[in-house]
DNA sequence: AAGGTAACCGGGGACTGTCTCCGTTTAGTG
DNA sequence: CACTAAACGGAGACAGTCCCCGGTTACCTT
């Protein structure tokens, strides 16, 4: 029932190029780059970037896709080399640096764990929490991390966390002890 | 050498108008609302809107300067009505609580607490600094918070909880829970 | 190899928003 | 009352988003 042609090839080209020249683009300016200069310099007019991804958002996933494959392929890389208390905080820590640097990564990454966002971040939203689970999951129960958290609320505090930081200096140089912060918690 | 000569009358009342409309429209579509728009709910050229303030920063500032001031006095309400660490943790509940409902509000009090953002908005950010600085001292000197917090940091780690409880559903419901989690630390 | 067609392309253009410029109006003074 | 500096206002230049539809092209079929 799924659409079992494949794309045509000026499509798929098409395709490549906009992924490709988004993908500099939003480094460069961010979350908010011009979507027709994205076309521009993809070399193709923008009905067809429109075509190709609908929104914003569409465009600021397919983009960054690679670089959330990455983030949730290092959850299990730290689970294997860390206890798994200091695997989730380095996780998060490298989260965060992620969303910061990366100009684009945070608009999505937020909408990814936005309580009813749209249906076109739930594919990278859901690995995201998997790879979260599976380190909440782990810490719960070596004893490191309370009980009644859920993963996706320590996606967002991390978002909090990240947010706070950006706040400090536009770099991410607070991540760690606003971090720190978090899990040791204010008092003396 | 200050402005000595008093506003002309028409340009009072113009302002006012300005800074009516923009608290209503501000309420309506968020930080972003267009200026044009509330100029033109103002009755009065866009012209006479960018005269007046020069950017939608300032804007912003002068329209909720008296919803920052009811927040630091409550800040001093809450300091003689409860313990100074009672008093800091509600006080930031319901400095996020605004942030979260007041729409517009969230981006003025950002740019606030942002390190090197511009001078338009260090009126209401050192007051609302002062105000955090007298809960955060009070607190410390009791002992129920850290010594080596600043007040700013506080006032950002709260910005982050605002933004991790908006996150969840829009509206502030876990703001409360969020807050806790940061004073009394991730761990069991 | 040629031809038919569905898929795809591209950019023109409508719309919305920002912000400036400058001719016109008006408040306040003497 | 007249004069002037201050303030007004809205047209217009510019930038961004997004749609629409006439033209093009890749991929089949025969």
């Amino acid at each position: 029932m799924s659409q079992v042609r494949p794309m045509r090839a000026d499509a798929r080209r098409n395709y490549e190029r906009l992924l490709a020249a988004a993908a500099v683009a939003f480094a460069e300016y961010g979350e908010n780059a011009s979507l027709d200069d994205i076309a521009k310099r993809a070399g193709v007019g923008s009905g067809t970037l429109y075509r190709h991804f609908p929104t914003r958002q569409a465009l600021l996933e397919a983009a960054y896709v690679d670089r959330i494959e990455a983030i949730t392929a290092r959850a299990d890389e730290l689970a294997r080399e860390l206890p798994p208390g200091e695997a989730l905080v380095e996780w998060l820590n490298e989260l965060c640096v992620g969303t910061i640097q990366v100009r684009g990564l945070k608009a999505l990454l937020g909408s990814a764990v936005t309580d009813g966002s749209s249906v076109a971040v739930t594919a990278c939203g859901t690995s995201m929490k998997e790879a979260a689970g599976r380190l909440v999951e782990a810490a719960q129960r070596e004893g490191t991390l309370r009980e009644d958290l859920e993963p996706i609320e320590i996606l967002r505090l991390a978002h909090g966390v990240a947010t706070a930081s950006e706040l400090a200096n536009g770099q991410g140089e607070h991540i760690r002890r606003y971090l720190s912060l978090l899990t040791e918690g204010l008092r003396p």
